[in-house]
DNA sequence: TTGTACGCGTTATCAC
DNA sequence: GTGATAACGCGTACAA
């Protein structure tokens, strides 16, 4: 009692197998009243072309694949909703799979998306992931692959970004108008492109504004909420704490915001913050966090476009790296006194 | 310059493809020597066994896939996490796809699932979904389905839930223990499972109670916190505010906190708050939101297991509903004056 | 306009 | 221990 196959819709009809498959695919001269029968039969046997066998003989899928980080921040979920607002469009399924940080789980889910065949694939790495050799093979065979947010110098092919380096400059610099002498900042996991050009900004802010910088004003973090308290509460500990903080995205920032308050601090009044990477979150603590927005939907929507042009044009590509616009939306937590 | 298939490798070492598929697949007898040689050199050759070819064979896939409503907010992110826990231990992949909320996406997305042979399928229904025709016949030809969280009286299969009424009941019993009397209740959209054992639970604990309810208590609302903000707005214009509201789950109770707050009135001073389904946000907002916690990895741990157990055993199985526990985190946006 | 036969990349069942 | 061959379900040259 298994699925209804060409073949049985064929025997019913006492016809052939090419007879069915053309009703179906329309291309070559059928009489319309056969083609009718078939397709009328066809469903009312519930038989509908199996895509298995459809894409072991065309060698592809109409799905592309979307390998991510993680989705508990509610950044990459914002992305996909961009990039499936595209793809659904033009008819193509998006799969999606999430690494959960690991550099295993990222190879073996993009491998799985290579199984299922999928046209294409839209990548953001893992932060354990240095080696990008099988990927850099990928895009040798010719593989459509974009990458965003998460990316790598090593990968000659269309990415997705904003200006890291840009927006943690003018975060930085709206800490030190604000007059916040002070200032330290949560860089996260060292070693990625984004958190190193988020500290670049961060360093030449002070550079220009002349203002010096210890071995201790850089703290490295993780990501998460969890790892904002937990640095938070290794500076309460010592007793050294900043005006301010520019932490490398918004869980991290609310991490601290939450320790801070727990310990009676006031924010902005004893310690500033500023996030990255506006969420939702952002608008919701108490008080409302200053924060970098990057135009979630539309990476996703970017990375989408140059998926489906290098899939469809299938000619020459020429790597591009689009770099979209992110803009600073201050709000109380940086205030000035 | 496609991909190596076996006859690459036959073809290079002078032997059949069959032996190479011993070699790979190691049941039937074959001498140690000819299998090292042939998995050496099809390494070398970059040559793995096509999935895609092996599938169309075998019928089955070694994936599962999850179909959920929506991942902005962060409950069925949280979800996923708990399946996957299970099924990647397992050595099965998960293919994940979103509905968007959406009838017609989500049916295109269990069919893309089907498509790509998913030996089992966790699902939870969009809002759309009234017709679910289409889920019985599948679960008729023995399919292995798992429903969460937003399940169907209709769909006699595996379910994972909580049991809504009795928290809903237990969340608005708390707010009428804390004295309040004009509660309101912010219901999401009728018609769903969920949404209508939530309601009745508010509704019950009123009659307990002896406390009157008329058709203006209950407020059917959408699921985001747009929605909420929306449904606060009109109370306030129509100056029908309440003591407290009972919301259908976070998102809408933080809708309304903000639209509370921007108008200038306290929380839970002027209105008390309660929501549903603990998410990050509830800790995370101000003043801290009392909310019924559901126990998200656990539920997706749960599903998996689930359907785990039903693509093993194969044999005749008992469709189970599992009730998880919830929890009542009182915080301070529920307590009393 | 329709039917025949081959190939897509495997595995499994026979022979040898 | 190894090789030939028939499936799996489909599309499509080619022949009719």
């Amino acid at each position: 009692m298994k699925h209804i196959t060409i073949k049985d819709v064929a025997k019913r009809l006492n016809c052939s197998v090419s007879t069915i498959s053309r009703a179906f695919n329309d291309k070559y001269d059928i009489r319309k009243e056969t083609r009718e029968l078939i397709l009328n039969t066809a469903r009312e046997m519930g038989y509908s072309p199996n895509p298995m066998a459809k894409r072991l003989l065309k060698q592809c899928s109409n799905q592309i694949g979307v390998v991510v980080p993680e989705f508990i921040n509610p950044f990459f979920p914002e992305v996909i909703i961009g990039i499936q607002e595209v793809f659904l469009k033009k008819g193509y399924q998006v799969l999606i799979m999430q690494s959960n940080e690991s550099y295993n789980n990222e190879l073996e889910n993009v491998k799985a998306m290579e199984n299922n065949m999928v046209d294409g694939l839209i990548l953001s790495l893992s932060l354990e992931t240095k080696n990008v050799e099988y990927y850099q093979n990928l895009i040798a065979q010719g593989f459509p692959l974009v990458l965003f947010n998460r990316v790598s110098n090593q990968l000659e092919t269309h990415k997705v970004v904003i200006d890291d380096y840009k927006w943690a400059f003018f975060a930085t610099e709206h800490l030190i108008y604000q007059g916040y002498k002070k200032i330290f900042h949560f860089s996260g996991p060292a070693g990625l492109t984004f958190t190193q050009n988020r500290k670049n900004g961060f360093i030449d802010a002070h550079r220009k504004h002349k203002l010096a910088i210890d071995q201790h004003t850089i703290i490295e973090t993780g990501l998460m909420i969890s790892d904002g308290e937990r640095e938070m509460e290794k500076l309460i500990q010592n007793n050294n704490i900043p005006d301010a903080i520019f932490a490398v995205n918004d869980p991290t920032a609310i991490g601290a915001m939450k320790i801070l308050k727990k310990n009676g601090l006031k924010i902005p009044g004893d310690v500033a913050l500023v996030g990255f990477t506006e969420s939702q979150l952002a608008q919701l603590v108490d008080p409302p966090l200053t924060s970098v927005a990057q135009p979630t939907k539309e990476i996703g929507r970017t990375a989408a476009r140059l998926l489906l042009d290098q899939i469809e044009s299938k000619g020459i590509f020429v790597p591009q790296t689009v770099v979209l616009n992110g803009r600073l939306n201050v709000r109380e937590s940086s205030m000035k006194l």
